[in-house]
DNA sequence: CGACACATGTAACACGTTACATGATTTG
DNA sequence: CAAATCATGTAACGTGTTACATGTGTCG
């Protein structure tokens, strides 16, 4: 639904047709998240069935413009008031990936967190140096976004490796190899977490 | 794609049927994420479509088992072995919303924070509450799940205070009212924020 | 003119949700 | 037996992605 809102919420800034639409939604987030063209207009298709936007006749060329009706507004008025729900969320891939990681036979848990850990340090040094490049704090709305996921990504690598000092607590299989153990039993478990 | 490879991950146990699938899921993460009973069917058929699963001809009464194939578990690995990509996450709602909010007229933004900050201080506390109300730590998937929640609720948080901040630095309207200012200019803030 | 950006649309497909329909098995 | 739970499936719909088809305007 968010692209949904997110049209509407364009519109609420005024007419406008489906290229400026997209054009104006990855200036806000300055295309993290690149939004097909295609989408637009099947949107714009469903908003109008919906009866929260309206094709304007006029328009030059073949541009097609739309304006947001009263329902719109009331609509996106209520999308702004009403908190995310934490429910409504789709999945947390990676949160269940380590979940069924865990009670899933042959798999190498710490090395699934050590290479996710990898990426997200990754991404977030890339979210880093892309805010540096363009500090200017006149377009605050793209700020905000880069922010969010910076916030974000410190977040996933500190649960990391909670989930690290997790398992090393409790599953045992330290990285320092304890100097006790015999020959035999090292082998066997790192061939375990090499296969 | 994720429930697609959480049933791949549940076979990787061992052969199972839908049901079962189903509470399995729901066991690794508690419930966190309802999984749809129709959804394991339907996906099921697609796995077995595409080769990735085999169903089993035994079964007693209606159950109709299914057993990851060599292929499903080629797959399998690799859905381990790859990092979650965060280009390829769904979009942040809540970032975009307050992105677009920021650049709609007639939208009181720090409103919109306060009653997102509140929503989720109180999925928080929730998940505080889950954590504490079931903290023996044998079934760790679970555990991970909750503390991923919980890691990211208080980065939400965090963030949304960072953009109020940045937003009172930036778009003036501080909540104590500077009392150098005319009366007449703090009413027409206060009624363009409340409207 | 030819290439390129602007602009609109459609078709096919994957995924997810909800609701409904239908049996089989257990248990009070 | 009746009700609840177990178990499988289908249909309809919304949303999202990709790819393709088509036309317009501009500029070198």
């Amino acid at each position: 639904m968010s692209i949904r809102h997110s049209l509407l919420a364009l519109l609420g800034r005024g007419p406008a047709y489906g290229y400026q639409l997209r054009s104006a939604f990855e200036d806000a987030t300055r295309a993290t998240w690149p939004l097909n063209i295609g989408q637009v207009y099947t949107t714009l298709a469903r908003l109008e069935r919906d009866g929260l936007v309206r094709a304007l006749p006029e328009g030059e060329g073949s541009q097609r413009p739309y304006e947001i009706t009263d329902v719109g507004r009331a609509d996106l008025a209520e999308w702004f008031t009403t908190p995310v729900e934490h429910a409504g969320r789709p999945r947390d891939e990676l949160a269940i990936k380590l979940s069924l990681a865990l009670s899933t036979p042959g798999v190498d848990i710490r090395a699934v967190v050590q290479r996710q850990r990898t990426a997200t340090m990754r991404h977030l040094q890339d979210c880093v140096r892309l805010k540096r490049q363009d500090e200017n704090p006149r377009d605050l709305p793209w700020l905000l976004v880069i922010d969010a996921l910076i916030f974000q990504a410190e977040a996933e690598i500190r649960w990391l490796d909670h989930c690290e000092t997790t398992l090393v607590r409790h599953a045992g299989t330290p990285p320092p190899l304890p100097a006790t153990l015999p020959a035999a039993a090292t082998r066997a478990v790192s061939e375990r977490t090499t296969s």
